[in-house]
DNA sequence: ATTATTAGTTATATCTCATAACCTTTTTCG
DNA sequence: CGAAAAAGGTTATGAGATATAACTAATAAT
């Protein structure tokens, strides 16, 4: 069980925070992916889903600002989800530009099942850590991206008032 | 200083290590790019060079093991950072099939340029965390995929025995 | 020697994420 | 009030990431 020819050194690579977040992060997606790919979910639209669930009548602009995800993308995330029957679409009644979302019967029914594998999956992937180990990293996470702010509406319409906010 | 409009609850989402690990990440992401996007450096061949630059002559196949790249994504990277002129292939004289990968003159001197940036990138972007909770992190991330072996380098040649070792 | 394996390439499909252009509806403000 | 700005949403598009399949050439196994 030898692990194969590791014989390489990762050197420099292997002491850098961003690329161990990387590395992480992309095998959480796979394992994450191993779980509910059965069931066609993708870890956004589980997070589109579940927000939902959690703020209903919740609009897309707001879901992009909560999950940063740029409105031009988040159109036809949520477009699918209708398809799909697991989300649908209401005109807001005081802002006809608004789209409120809801659940369906259907997700309303299956999203208690789809957050049960959700923590199978957690539970496998992040079972290498201890409890307390895993309150630690979720708390430094937390504090890595919280306040990003990053946009993520964007298309600012920076077209002649330059007197923008020095995005940085 | 009123975090904007979060009125929504981010409720069971919030507490998913995947979901802020998958932010973290991103924001990470966004972070590096900012910082080496004027040198046309992704991560990934970031990492690449910086591989290299640790371990002469390494093939690209240990390459896609190290990195979890597979061998049909790896070839068209190697080959755009040749094109530059970053890179270098060399026959292996041993085996014939093994491309060899070396720096380049120019990129052993952009190198150390290069490594500074990504130092700067992580020390503004892991700022928020103390050296403490850093070293922490990085311990925590490597428990989370060392010994991945996630394949990679795929392509299994399950052709006609079916003996496969189940890919699963 | 035949067979299986490994290194590498090319082609292709999906997913992710960013930009730009556009329409419609509110909101702001001179 | 009325024009301009801003916000919600859609469509189109391109780059990057990542997975599979099919293939060639070279080496290893039995």
């Amino acid at each position: 069980m030898v692990p194969r020819t590791r014989s390489s050194t990762r050197g420099q690579l292997d002491g850098l925070l961003g690329y161990q977040l990387r590395r992480a992060s992309a095998a959480m997606t796979a394992d994450f992916t191993n779980e509910l790919g059965a069931v066609k979910l993708r870890p956004v639209q589980f997070a589109i889903l579940s927000l939902v669930a959690d703020n209903q009548w919740i609009s897309q602009s707001q879901l992009c600002r909560e999950l940063s995800v740029q409105k031009a993308n988040m159109a036809p995330l949520v477009s699918e989800l209708e398809r799909r029957g697991l989300l649908a679409r209401e005109p807001a009644p005081r802002d006809r530009r608004v789209q409120m979302l809801t659940l369906t019967g259907e997700s309303e029914r299956q999203l208690p099942i789809w957050r049960k594998l959700v923590a199978k999956h957690e539970a496998r992937f992040f079972g290498a850590l201890t409890a307390n180990e895993r309150d630690d990293m979720i708390r430094l996470l937390r504090k890595l991206w919280i306040g990003d702010d990053s946009e993520a509406v964007t298309t600012k319409s920076v077209k002649a008032p330059g007197a923008g906010k020095k995005v940085a």
